[in-house]
Order: C-alpha cells, then sequence, then structure tokens
DNA sequence: CTTAATGCAAAAACTTTGCAGTAGA
DNA sequence: TCTACTGCAAAGTTTTTGCATTAAG
C-alpha cells in the first residue's frame, strides 16, 4: 500500500492522515517488517526527529488494529511489528547469529496441521511455526569477531 | 522428580534445599506446567502465604538455570513455565476457549522442517510449533453463556 | 472552527536487584 | 557458625494513559 493510498483510505475510517502518520507508515512499508518498536522508532527518528515515540507506538497499533501491520513475539520476548499483507498465512526462519527473520509458506505444514489437530480432536484456528537456526551467509561467514546484520 | 531427591540434589549443586524451594518446586511440580508467574504465585500462596512473589519468581529462574524448568512465550505474549521433562522436543496445542495446552511430537514436523531448511540453505537449532483453537471439550460444550462454542 | 492527533510526563504492568534479617547446612 | 536465601522495597523495563497544545479537515 502506498502513502497516497494510505491517505485517502484513511480518512474513509473517519481518521486523520497526518504527517507523522505517513512518515512513519512509509518506514514501517520499507523497513521489511520484523522490527521492534524500538528499531522502527529510531528509523522514524532519523528521517524526522520531531516524532515522538509514542506517536510510533500508536500509530503501530492503529495499523495493527486496522489489520495493516501485525505484532509478534518471538521466542526472545521481544515484540516485532510486521506487515500484514494480503499473501497467505506464512512462518517463519529466525537466524540466532543475524537476528534475520525470513519468511517461507509450506502447504505441506498446513496438511500435518490438520493431522495433529485430527488426532487431538482440535479444531484449529492459525498456528505459528518458527526455526531458530543460522541463515546461510552466517553459516559460512569466516569468523570476523563480528555478527552479519539482517 | 520428587522434592525428597530434589533435596539431595540440590544440594549436591551447593545449593540449599530451602521450605520455601520444595513448597514451589512441588506445586509446579503437580501444576503440570505452562504457568505464568502470578498463577504459580497464587497457588504457591494459597498452601503458604508466607511466601513472596519475589521468591516463587527466583525459585523459578533458578529450576530454569538448573533445567529443571524452561520459560515459553506464547502469542499472548505471556511468559509461562513449564516442566522441562527429559522427554524430547514436543510442540504445543492450545485451546483460546479454556486456555488448555496440550504437549505433542510429531517426526513428520522433524522432517518437514529439515526439507525447510535445506530449502532455504538454514542449519535449524530449535524450533516452536503452536497450534491454536479449541479443544473437544470447549468444541462440543454447550453455549451456556460462559465460554462455550460459538 | 472542531476535534482528532501529537508529544510530553507519568502511570501501570512486569521483571529484576539491593540489602537487612532469617534460617539451612 | 557462616553465608545463602528470603522478602520487603525499590529500581529497571516495557507498554499504556492523561492532558495541554497543535494541526487536520
Amino acid at each position: 500500500m502506498k502513502t497516497n493510498r494510505f491517505k485517502t483510505w484513511i480518512s474513509k475510517k473517519g481518521l486523520r492522515a497526518t504527517r507523522q502518520r505517513e512518515e512513519i507508515l512509509k518506514i514501517f512499508l520499507h523497513s521489511k517488517g520484523h522490527k521492534n518498536l524500538n528499531q522502527i522508532y529510531s528509523l522514524v527518528s532519523k528521517i524526522n526527529p520531531k516524532i515522538g515515540y509514542i506517536t510510533v507506538y500508536r500509530t503501530l497499533r492503529l495499523l495493527t488494529q486496522l489489520g495493516l501491520a501485525s505484532q509478534r513475539k518471538f521466542a526472545d520476548g521481544e515484540t516485532r511489528y510486521e506487515l500484514a499483507s494480503e499473501k497467505t498465512h506464512h512462518d517463519h526462519l529466525i537466524c540466532l547469529d543475524c537476528k534475520k527473520i525470513i519468511e517461507f509458506e509450506d502447504p505441506t505444514l498446513e496438511t500435518l496441521q490438520k493431522k495433529i489437530a485430527r488426532h487431538h480432536r482440535f479444531k484449529i484456528f492459525h498456528h505459528r511455526m518458527e526455526l531458530y537456526g543460522q541463515c546461510e551467509r552466517c553459516r559460512f561467514k569466516k569468523r570476523t569477531g563480528k555478527r552479519g546484520r539482517g
């Protein structure tokens, strides 16, 4: 979703498309998701230091409520925001070295989920699958002492 | 692990088996895991109101460090503690109605994990899979105005 | 103009630490 | 005895709210 589309769209909801919201949205859309509040705030800060932490927080909450963003908690306990795109359900591969998060989809997983659900007589509404490990780059990186960056 | 075994075991570690720790451990062992700190604290409180929240917190941290307990964060963001038993890796089915958490194991999942890892050239260290839905009991519960099915 | 949004401070919720007194080994 | 443990208060964190000011519509 483009920011100018956002303008029309948000006003239809009876809300105000402020400069702050537009900037936060723009940055969020370009951040490839999976960032926590502080990370998004500091990105926003670099572009426009006038925008407060609270506004970033409330804008992300708004985007979440409107279904544009979604909150995710991974094993480290941190709350991260990702773009809730129109694409189908996906899961995550998380590199423990560089903290990069990769999305994947696997239809087998859905089948497996159904099988497990049937076995336990559950009705499944949604699931989470997270694979924690090391990405290709980090696996073959020379030990330089530093950490890769997502 | 029985509490009297715990006594010998903990003293071997050079730690003290206090009455508080024994009581907290006993309650934790009988709680079937998957309880958050407040829940465990209130169970402890009922048995022995003298035991403080802080002690429960520190005992659970201790148990976690010793590998007896493990912390889990589910999608609701709450930190829950579960018994880290000797059994192999397992995943969770979570009933969104009654909040019951059921453990399951599935070897197919491990195979699937390997396949996904290979595809993304990841090296996987561990994973989490959580299926959120409705358990059998809640599915077939009559609508009583309480938590039943809609 | 009207009123929602901002941004500061500060509350609330949750987690962790300092330290004097207590109690286990 | 000796020192680890307890439990209170209190300090960090993170998340959320109150309210005067600003600015969108």
